[in-house]
DNA sequence: GCAGGATTTGACCATTTGGTCAAAACCACG
DNA sequence: CGTGGTTTTGACCAAATGGTCAAATCCTGC
């Protein structure tokens, strides 16, 4: 299984081209030529590091999802209730500045049905936000957090955060030259301090 | 420029059919083929109606923008500024509920650099937000409304309402069975009435 | 009912696309 | 060196795709 060193790289090379292609044209409008010049390769060696087109994508998509889970698992409930909520807003802001492209790609995948990872939205997916939902849950039980619908408050925080990547290009046109990610840092925060700081 | 009953019939019925393929699958990834049998013509036959594959994508997107601004035009400064910035969400996510298809194909245009629309974001857009911006402002300044940024007030809402549509089948696989209009509705009156109405 | 325009279709075409393959070029190692 | 596996490539292929066109069918107004 050992992989030689232009293994690894060129295969890296190719994710990392084919993460350009497929996160503005999505699979079916992306095309093996384009992923092969943005990788600076022939496309018949572009097939030689991967089985096809889809296989590319695949790969690119089971390595997206390990990372995506992340943030939320990170919530802790031992911690503050509002400092874990807003550092995982942070956390997800932080994901969408640094890997838009694979924000992008994650999008693209669910408007057009999920078909490849359908299983992973009912499965892995629904499960940690089912976990994640009832420890918030809890917190506003107890009064630390606003009473608050824990399924929304998580995917509010998706919708939000992703929305600078996704949309980066409609968010830097109603901007103008305002850097989305400073600004938007502050209203975030400010969102999600406001709907779960207890009102005491 | 008199059309015949059956030309505007068969132009929305293909209209239709192309909603439903582009929504899903993009331009580059929706094809004719599809379109045609979808709305149930054969391929000739819709290239009778309309140019070519982009014409019918353009057709689309025209009717979808004359719509797409009109919720955030209806935003009146006369009225109760809380009111209005709810009743603003209200309308949006009537829109992501009564038209998903429309919402997805207008994220597909965004997500894959808004090839299509970038002049009309960085006009027609621009300057709507930027007018009704001022207005959230000046409800800011004079304390009917908490402070609050305008600009990502505005990009909150659409990308929470839209989110709702773009992300459905995310949003029903974590929700389970409960009905995600229902409890969203809820959910972002919650979300947007605690971050506007002034404390006081 | 029928002439003439509107509509529909089957056959066809050029290009693009995902993919194959055998040969060539390259590279690590004895 | 040189040899055996690895990598790369040019030529090629079948299928899919956007689109054309002339002929056939349909529909409407007289």
């Amino acid at each position: 299984m050992g992989q030689s060193r232009i293994q690894t790289e060129k295969r890296k090379q190719i994710l990392d081209a084919a993460l350009d292609v497929f996160s503005t044209s999505g699979l079916r409008g992306a095309t093996l030529e384009q992923i092969a010049q943005a990788s600076g390769l022939s496309k018949p060696n572009v097939l030689y590091y991967f089985a096809g087109k889809d296989a590319i994508y695949d790969a690119l998509l089971e390595g997206l999802l390990e990372v995506w889970l992340v943030p939320l698992e990170q919530l802790d409930a031992a911690g503050d209730p509002v400092d874990e909520i807003l550092a995982y807003v942070d956390r997800k802001l932080d994901l969408s500045r640094d890997f838009p492209r694979e924000s992008r790609l994650y999008a693209n995948e669910i408007i057009n049905g999920a078909p490849q990872i359908l299983t992973f939205l009912k499965g892995e997916l629904r499960e940690l936000v089912d976990e994640k939902a009832a420890v918030i849950r809890t917190w506003a039980d107890e009064g630390r957090i606003a009473p608050v619908d824990p399924h929304h408050l998580i995917m509010s925080i998706w919708a939000l955060t992703q929305h600078y990547a996704d949309f980066e290009v409609q968010v830097r046109a109603v901007l103008g030259g305002a850097d989305p990610y400073d600004g938007g840092r502050r209203h975030l925060r400010q969102v999600f301090d406001r709907l779960v700081r207890p009102a005491d």
